[in-house]
DNA sequence: CAGATATATATCTGTCAAGGTATATCACGC
DNA sequence: GCGTGATATACCTTGACAGATATATATCTG
């Protein structure tokens, strides 16, 4: 997976972006508005995700479109999946190894509890 | 899901520790030796993943052995979820779009624009 | 054509993170 | 306790990056 595309998730701006596009194309400004960031800012946002395969833009007269790209995402997807087999042996295999070692956990906000099967 | 889980997976040295941390726990100098980074850059990486939540320590007399901590990775995929219904049916949809608009594929580079006074 | 609108780029600046070296801390064997 | 090995932290320097302002480019309207 190409270090573009960690780099450009990085930024909470740019994944606001992607959370807008997912649902519909939307014109810069739009974007501009629902970040509140500047219009200057926003492009370039806009062009690291370009960059990065994760957009793609369209003309429309003197507006550009922008709409996603899900490719980058299905690799990290493919990047994750070696470890979702740890996660899903992990909700009851951790919840019993926390109980053993509770010095093990560090000052994380909030982790899911024990055993949860429907957290976020 | 917290910035931190995204920082520290921006770095692929990071991200090499994990992939080693899947397979089975290390202690830091077996760590520093795959990385082919310094001890102390090490030290730092690992802090890093630390407080993010990704991995956690135990202590075996004078060393530390360094576990993995799927949680974030797991907010991670729940990030994901709702992007995964776009390339699945981007599969057969997308290329029904492509070959209905093919001008949208053009990677913005080296589309012929119009009137240009001094290209290259 | 002029002027307005939409978007991109150039430039500067402050911030932050990464790598390196030196050093501190802690556990071990003697 | 002493020297040694394992790991963490402090400090410094450098590079990348985000935000802001100004400007360039392109398109539309009249």
């Amino acid at each position: 997976m190409p270090e573009t595309t960690w780099s450009a998730l990085q930024d909470p701006n740019r994944r606001a972006v992607l959370d807008l596009l997912r649902q519909r194309p939307h014109a810069v400004n739009e974007l501009v508005g629902a970040l509140g960031a500047s219009q200057p800012s926003t492009s370039k946002h806009l062009r690291v995700l370009r960059e990065a395969g994760l957009v793609h833009v369209l003309r429309d007269g003197q507006r550009r479109i922008y709409a996603i790209d899900p490719a980058p995402l299905a690799e990290l997807d493919g990047w994750l999946a070696p470890y979702r087999a740890l996660w899903n042996r992990s909700l009851d295999d951790l919840g019993r190894h926390l109980d053993e070692h509770p010095e093990a956990t560090e000052p994380e906000a909030q982790r899911p509890r024990r055993r949860d099967p429907k957290e976020t």
